[in-house]
RNA sequence: GCCGUCGUAGCUCAGCCUGGUAGAGCGCGUGCUUGGUAAGCACGAGGUCGCGGGACCGAAUCCCGUCGGCGGCUCCA
């Protein structure tokens, strides 16, 4: 049946009603004039309706809240003080949090076991328009609710609440029409959260789950979620003997073997070619300063307790750094610039140090040590369009060339305009006239010259770089989502987050404006009229860290990276220990030409050599014999398990060329 | 940091619930096989069962503490 189809209804009757017949559990809600109703409800006029159907997202959507509550109604039978708090649904998933002494994953076959009774009883799920204090008197037991109600529902109206036989819920719903709807569904996993995220409330434990209309999908999807587990970079990166972590010595510090420094510096270089292209000048800074510049920058306010501060015997105070931005800054401070001179653009790959909590580290993607692409523009105001759209379009080349992502989506964080505070800003004095800068909810809300506190707020260059930022994407037709409120205090940023073989999101890379760091180290530049101006810092990273765009990679490419990037380009076998000179000869010249490949003249079958060096994940394996060494062939095997003969020269030029071209497929 | 979960041979994992004997595959070593594309055959070595403490005649197994990995929360320049 085609969702999209629609169906007359008449004024008061029920959207079930016109529901087709023999459609079993397959409809589960109903859309009415734009919003979507249960199906118990009545048709609030004549008109069309459209049915929802369980496997449509919305249809997902609804399924899963209903299995949020269907495990709500089981945890309140099973464990009486238990306090319900809210639930939310995501792509596949759902959680429910809840107010209650943690339970182990052990337990989680016997609240199923409940949920599923609760299920074989086919219990009505049905809803209830009721005035707000009788729904006070409904959840007076739960504080958890009452605040919910308090917040969403005015004084003096009503509201809905769901009924699944004595569990009753506040909820808007849309709900499917009873427990028999849900196939299948499984708990997942368990956590703590707080109440409302903050960490000084109330505890609750987190339980996460997930739901299907049949056993079969549930089982397709927990199939994608094992899969999707074996694809960890992590995993990878051992078996292809990339990286390691040592966490006696250096705890969440990568260390990379030769394998992964391959991976490393041929994005290194990669950078450093675009680079050139396009005005950013390599630098390079110390990985220790004294704390005056951390202090300067305001990192140490800020986060001093996730820096590595230490102290030098004669008393002097370190830090390493966690950014290179103060770093770049010594170097623009060293010279003078005339108008003419900017912009003035630094690039460095930079290894910043940050003490993230053990629970917040996690590989490659949240080390301790990591090294950004990390580039600082020194601009003039009125450059800030020109250079972000020069970024814009690096970015999107870079993706498409290494990942092969055709399209990109992009976040535009901007101020919350409703908490100024939160950002430094300008400020004029109503008294005196002055006009400086100042972040209100970190600093003293009055004027430095006069101690006015009468101030008026001059949002101008906020507005101004925001603007170009908006401007520069939308010239370039990029997608973005505006996120108010998600600004860096100290300017609007755009972002690009990539997701992880688990579904996770990831910031890769960023354009960010800064008028901070300018007036915190008194930057400037001249003008034509001999005047200082204060410069604005453009932040931009492209990969976002090494480390963490290597991780996305091994899992985007399964560590069937591109030839240019990949460790072992080409593994030669000899058929017997009678072509071991052979592929010893041919491995050479490999190696002379600049392509890395090994030679393996070990004992042990052909289809031994090949299945051991699969983990390894080499871009070709070659097999030479009798054959090949009668007409100067190779035998070559693809990553697809395709195996062509070729010449020598003419592989070699090949390799060559996918190489050059840093193509993503293989030549056959 | 908080909740959950896990830690056993070089690697991947059984064993733990219900205490008594430490196992499998791969890898490694030796011998044989000398071969044509997803692991040839035989034999062997290899273990502080993360660490500390405890109840017990006795602990890989039960209890407590602790270190670390992973998932989630919090935080993210």
């Amino acid at each position: 049946m085609d969702s999209k189809q629609l169906f007359n209804i008449h004024k008061g009757k029920q959207f079930q009603d016109a529901v087709p017949e023999k459609s079993g559990h397959s409809i589960v809600a109903a859309r009415f004039l734009n919003k979507l109703y249960d199906l118990s409800d009545v048709a609030p006029d004549n008109g069309e309706v459209e049915f929802i159907q369980i496997n449509s997202p919305e249809g997902e959507k609804i399924l899963l809240h209903s299995t949020a509550h269907l495990l709500a109604n089981a945890i309140v039978k099973l464990y009486p003080n238990a306090l319900p708090n809210t639930s939310n649904e995501s792509e596949d998933t759902f959680y429910y949090d809840f107010n209650m002494k943690p339970v182990s994953i052990e337990d989680f076959p016997l609240i199923e076991e409940k949920m599923q009774e609760l299920v074989q009883a086919n219990i009505p799920i049905t809803r209830k328009i009721l005035p707000k204090n009788e729904i006070i008197k409904e959840f007076s037991h739960n504080k958890y609710k009452l605040d919910k109600i308090n917040e969403n529902v005015p004084d003096g109206e009503n509201s809905s609440i769901y009924i699944q036989g004595n569990y009753k819920e506040f909820c808007r719903g849309p709900h499917v029409p009873s427990t028999g709807y849900i196939g299948a569904f499984k708990l997942l996993s368990i956590s703590s959260t707080n109440y409302e995220g903050d960490v000084n409330k109330d505890k609750m434990i987190r339980i996460y789950g997930t739901a299907f209309p049949d056993k079969k999908q549930l089982k397709a999807f927990l199939l994608r979620r094992e899969e999707a587990i074996k694809r960890d970079h992590r995993k990878i990166g051992q078996e292809m003997d990339l990286f390691t972590f040592d966490n006696e010595r250096a705890p969440g510090m990568p260390f990379y073997a030769p394998n992964g420094a391959i991976i490393r510096n041929e994005l290194i270089n990669y950078m450093k070619e675009l680079n050139e292209k396009s005005g950013w000048e390599e630098v390079w800074t110390a990985h220790a300063f004294k704390d005056i510049i951390w202090k300067q920058s305001g990192h140490y306010y800020k986060y001093k307790d996730d820096m590595f501060l230490f102290t030098l015997p004669n008393g002097d105070n370190y830090g390493l750094k966690p950014m290179n931005c103060p770093g770049h800054i010594a170097i623009f401070q060293r010279s003078v610039y005339s108008y003419r001179d900017m912009p003035v653009k630094y690039s460095e790959a930079g290894t910043v140090y940050r003490y993230e909590k053990s629970g917040e580290m996690g590989g490659l993607t949240r080390p301790r040590g990591f090294t950004i692409d990390d580039g600082h523009g020194f601009v003039r105001e009125d450059q800030i369009f020109d250079e972000t759209i020069s970024l814009l379009k690096i970015i999107p080349s870079i993706f498409k060339t290494i990942l092969g992502t055709e399209e990109i989506t992009y976040d535009l964080s901007v101020m919350d305009k409703q908490h100024p505070e939160n950002y430094l800003m300008s400020y004029e004095c109503s008294s005196c006239g002055e006009k400086f800068m100042l972040r209100a909810a970190a600093q003293e809300y009055k004027c430095p010259a006069c101690g006015s506190e009468q101030l008026n707020s001059d949002f101008s260059m906020w507005d101004n770089a925001t603007e170009n930022l908006r401007k520069a994407l939308e010239e370039l037709k990029l997608k973005y989502t505006e996120y108010p409120g998600e600004a860096a205090f100290y300017g609007p940023k755009i972002d690009v987050h990539i997701k992880d073989a688990l579904g996770r999101l990831w910031q890769l890379s960023t354009i960010q404006i800064d008028f901070f760091m300018p007036a915190n180290f008194d930057l400037y530049y001249i003008d034509k009229n001999d005047t200082k101006v204060r410069p604005v810092i453009i932040h931009r990273a492209i990969y976002g860290s090494y480390e963490r765009f290597i991780a996305i990679l091994l899992e985007h490419f399964n560590g069937k990276l591109p030839l240019w990037l990949t460790p072992l380009q080409a593994y030669i076998i000899p058929v017997s220990e009678a072509y071991n000179e052979y592929a010893t000869e041919i491995n050479k010249k490999m190696r002379e030409k600049g392509i890395r490949s090994k030679v393996d003249i070990s004992d042990g079958t052909i289809s031994k050599k090949i299945k051991l060096i699969r983990t390894m994940r080499p871009s070709y394996i070659l097999v030479v014999g009798e054959k090949e060494l009668a007409n100067n062939t190779l035998s070559v095997r693809n990553r697809k398990d395709k195996t062509r003969e070729y010449g020598m020269d003419e592989f070699m030029g090949i390799m060559a060329e996918e190489i050059r071209e840093k193509k993503i497929d293989q030549a056959f």
